[in-house]
DNA sequence: CCGGCAGCATACTACTGCGTATGGAGAAGT
DNA sequence: ACTTCTCCATACGCAGTAGTATGCTGCCGG
């Protein structure tokens, strides 16, 4: 009858208390990742916190690092991955993101930049990767420097909003209007 | 040499703690607004405070009410009075809006309306009321429904990304990309 | 000139959260 | 077996904040 306590992850690490904040940030912003809450939610006590930590602003840095690493590692890994038709690759791009409960987190950390100078740098240059490589797929699509650079943002605001709006359709009915919108995108060429 | 003290607003009212809360909400999250600090800056005490309102809560739904009548008076107020050729109207619209510093008010109450169902629904009918207005706008040019749905969609999620994005270039370059945008948005007609 | 009330100040309790200091248990080296 | 080091618990001081209770003051009608 011993052995029977419930999951007792003694002795975690840095990340486990990372990811922990994370989920809090992205449910209730950056403002509530406390650090005694999150010990409770781990069973531990901040005797381990300031352990792995030095302060709370270190936790948020680590944050930031992990967010931004989650951010370009995995979509755009993705998405260099693609071949055929530039088109096509556009189309596979956004639909991947888009499909992926990814690019959600961005609204905890965009409101958390908006006043914090921090998070801020990190963001902008995430949105200039991502601005960038978009830039490329229409460049690749034939489209000129400028006019790329029109459309990509186009594209890249619109997929932020699908992420940012709660009045979210089924899923089947968005994807069938996404094809429209690339359409609309990449005509004129 | 009397009444030479700062501005001495005692005898203040709701609207003059809403305002000052409103401030707060978009500077720094609504998780950081606190009733004291409050009263620190309108250099009062919470005394006053809880003679206006009934405790925190009370305050954060006026807040909504607050934010809901700014976004859809001012805004949609004025583009209805506009006149003359549909695609001008979405133009002057859309220039009205991105003009204006309003909208980037919506970053922190969409971020509070994430993990709290009351904003939510506030912020869902703020954005079903903009969006069937740009879409009829879209039905004016002539589009048909289904197709004026998606316009007016990429064109609103548009106009959202440019006051979340940090990146911002200077106005009139903004402005004469944005008539490139508008040009694809309102093409294949 | 005086009662009364609106509007705020003051003083209090209770709680939460940050950071620190220190102790303790258990694994790992020797 | 004894020491050391890692990782966490415990206990503390302190600041900030929500909410309540009650006291104070100026203005306004009578």
């Amino acid at each position: 009858m011993s052995r029977v306590k419930s999951t007792r992850p003694r002795r975690l690490d840095r990340d486990a208390w990372i990811e922990a904040a994370f989920r809090v940030l992205n449910e209730k912003g950056a403002a509530l990742v406390r650090i005694e809450p999150l010990a409770k939610k781990l069973r531990v006590t901040k005797g381990s916190f300031y352990w792995h930590f030095k302060d709370r602003h270190d936790l948020l840095e680590q944050l930031l690092d992990y967010w931004a690493r989650e951010m370009t590692e995995t979509v755009l890994r993705f998405a260099k991955e693609f071949h055929g038709d530039p088109m096509q690759r556009i189309f596979r791009t956004v639909h991947e993101i888009i499909g992926r409960e990814r690019a959600k987190y961005d609204l905890a950390v965009r409101a958390w930049a908006k006043h914090d100078p921090q998070p801020r740098r990190v963001v902008e240059h995430i949105d200039n990767l991502r601005l960038s490589f978009l830039r490329g797929l229409f460049q690749d699509a034939g489209f000129g420097t400028e006019e790329s650079e029109i459309r990509s943002r186009l594209l890249y605001y619109y997929v932020m909003g699908e992420h940012f709006t709660t009045l979210a359709e089924p899923m089947p009915k968005r994807l069938k209007k996404l094809q429209r919108k690339l359409e609309i995108l990449t005509a004129g060429q």
